[in-house]
DNA sequence: ATGAATCATGTCATGGCCTGACATCATTTG
DNA sequence: CAAATGATGTCAGGCCATGACATGATTCAT
């Protein structure tokens, strides 16, 4: 039923636009209630978007050997990389990129729900103990920017029609960040 | 007018909390009608966050002698810096400070509008012709997830009731953001 | 000063999102 | 078989947001 819901959420973006597309549309879609939906997912935005608990989960839970900041962004940035190249091969991970380059306001929905990967990650991190709170901060939104500018770019490719490697695609994110800060 | 709006929502949300305070509430303090709530700010929200144009702004306008990534986002962050510091003086900047802290549905207002600052900013930068897609697109992220990590440590020191210069602590973050990549 | 144009505001209606309360029906379980 | 459980529908209601239109004030040209 969960995902019965959010194809038929997908489908009809894809087919109306989002501000065309009711909570209503989509039950009567399904064939339920519009209560039902709301039992299924908390708000609109989350039948259309899956959510982001699987990468939250890896993050948080993921250890790290290193004890600087810089050792441990990059293990961060390395679950990430592996989480990604997984994600594309899930069913709707390339419909809901190519929404997220053709409906703007998909990537608002995306950041917002992002948030609660920021909060949890910064403070698993405060937990680990050996990050201050604005360093644990501050990784948090690294990690999360990259992830989304990794998979912003991804969706620019998906659209135009180009076939592209999302690892390197992710590595290439990564490369370019870490070339905003030269060794001096 | 606009000044009433928001300071009556500011003030019936720190009254009542972000969630008890409908948009009723705040028309009812200032003496007009919801519609006219509306007319002023486009949601709820922008009632409550004057958003950020003025740094989107004086991002966009600003000029850089640098051709290079780093170069670049390092002037970004210059600007930053001193906006950073005057936006400090601004009347309701702590008041919306605290309540980023005491309500957390604050801070994914905040979030949300920021989406706009991403995206004109990493736009700009790609019509400067000095740089890619994704290295304007990275920037901007950075710029952003900067601000808003300084600003969040900021508000927590004022909740906290701590005294704290914005300009250091801006500083702070930049530092702690290069010490993430270290010279190798 | 007058009449028209403009502007700010209010009122009303509507639609979409979301939640709580309760009824209903099917499934499971003892 | 009967009770408990769970999934779903129905209904009511509140809040956010927008469009249409009326009204009163202000401005401005004559």
């Amino acid at each position: 039923m969960l995902q019965d819901i959010q194809r038929a959420a997908l489908d009809l973006v894809e087919e109306q636009g989002l501000e065309a597309t009711t909570v209503g549309d989509i039950a009567a879609r399904v064939g339920v209630s519009e209560r039902t939906v709301f039992r299924y997912y908390p708000s609109k935005e989350h039948a259309l978007m899956p959510g982001q608990q699987g990468l939250i989960d890896a993050l948080v839970s993921s250890e790290s050997a290193h004890h600087t900041p810089s050792g441990i962004l990059e293990d961060l940035l390395a679950v990430c990389r592996e989480l990604f190249s997984h994600e594309v091969e899930q069913r709707d991970f390339r419909r809901i990129s190519r929404l997220l380059v053709q409906e703007p306001e998909m990537l608002r929905v995306v950041t917002r729900q992002e948030r609660s990967l920021v909060e949890a990650l910064s403070s698993a991190l405060v937990h680990r103990g050996v990050l201050g709170t604005l360093q644990s901060l501050l990784i948090a939104e690294i990690v999360t920017a990259c992830w989304r500018v990794a998979w912003q770019s991804f969706a620019r490719y998906e659209v135009d029609g180009m076939d592209s490697d999302p690892v390197s695609l992710f590595d290439q994110t990564v490369r370019e960040l870490g070339q905003l800060f030269p060794s001096t």
